[in-house]
DNA sequence: GCGCAACTGTACCACAAGTCAAGTTGGCGG
DNA sequence: CCGCCAACTTGACTTGTGGTACAGTTGCGC
């Protein structure tokens, strides 16, 4: 009766998608339910029905919102990193420091990462949504692959290593240090893997 | 009314924690159903109230298995590997390259760890499960730092490391190597990681 | 022929996803 | 200033299943 009004719509929607993707990574999708997520919003259920048509349609959303989210900070880092060095090699090494920033400075560490959520879950979810998570990483795959190809055009690697499975070390070691940082309940390890991948880099492209 | 004996409980507990743990594997613990593991193991819902009194002993069972399974592997591994050789680092990375090869023969890739499908659920569980997930990450944790100072103690680091960090690094690359290779599909990320991880410790001890 | 391990049979209740129909509110475009 | 539409609300209802309780039963081993 007091705050309705026809704009509030997207708002709504993302009210819930924040909800909701918190508490799938804090107890799974199976078991959050709708119920759950309206009362936290503070509407009814046709009210959730409104604007999904069911839970897999929710997933669906949640999913590919993330996915933008992780995309968009990417590109945001490494454009900065980009900014100060010409060198791509430096430009990573800037990037991948202030990864490593950025997540030592979340209060209480990475929340957690919706594709391993998905994936340890990945029997409840259809086709399409599995099909978006691989995409993903494969996504993130190529845009390492892609950045490491420009580093050894100018930096030849000294030690003989596998372009695509350095790239993929980047998703493993992030999914991975989350999973260890929420596990022991120390934040500072996802950072500290993130800044062990760097020096990896570093010694494979300099030597040193 | 055929096969009931008194000596098959703990066969049939066994197989219902086998079934489970595929279930919880592949949909998470809340979307693993009682009624579900009942049927694969041909018994009754009470049968299975015989064995655990409830979900969350289930729970706990299986992630005690999980570990105590993890634990045997590990020791084996790296006995195997300093049997071979006198000196703890080459002890070490034959052990690695002995996992490595283990995990790509699995013929479906690496089904997946409980450690961190209960860190995605975590909320799910009791203090006491979570305990033991935590437990289970640092006793990884001392024992590949236990191995790096026996290693660092005669073979120097020529790169300036964190052990700790480097010690987690085998954790993370696991559970993020199991992640990326069931959300590609591609059963040879892990292994490869691992050999990443191989060459890394290698480089940073021998400096080649 | 008794006891205990290893179950079975049956019943219950909460809650969750989803459906359906009908009504309400408030801003905006004409 | 009127009417339409987005963005909901109310409320009732179905259908399924999930975890749990508890009393009874079976058959091997002693």
């Amino acid at each position: 009766m007091s705050n309705l009004s026809p704009k509030r719509g997207p708002e709504t929607r993302a009210r819930l998608l924040e909800v909701a993707e918190q508490s799938v990574l804090a107890k799974g999708f199976a078991a959050t339910s709708i119920d759950e997520l309206i009362a936290a919003v503070g509407i009814t259920k046709s009210g959730f029905f409104y604007h999904f048509k069911g839970k897999g349609e929710l997933a669906e959303a949640l999913l590919q919102r993330y996915i933008d989210n992780e995309e968009e900070l990417l590109d945001e880092l490494f454009r900065r990193g980009d900014e100060l060095h010409e060198d791509p090699l430096h430009g990573f090494l800037v990037g991948m420091k202030m990864f490593a920033e950025m997540m030592l400075d979340l209060p209480e560490g990475h929340p957690g990462c919706l594709v391993a959520s998905y994936c340890y879950q990945e029997n409840l979810f259809s086709k399409d949504i599995r099909a978006l998570n691989k995409e993903a990483v494969l996504g993130w795959r190529a845009r390492f692959r892609t950045r490491f190809d420009l580093i050894a055009a100018r930096h030849p690697p000294k030690i003989d290593v596998d372009l695509d499975a350095l790239a993929d070390m980047v998703s493993v070691l992030v999914d991975g240090g989350i999973i260890v940082s929420k596990v022991v309940h120390d934040k500072r390890v996802l950072p500290q893997q993130i800044m062990l991948l760097r020096d990896y880099v570093r010694v494979i492209f300099l030597g040193t």
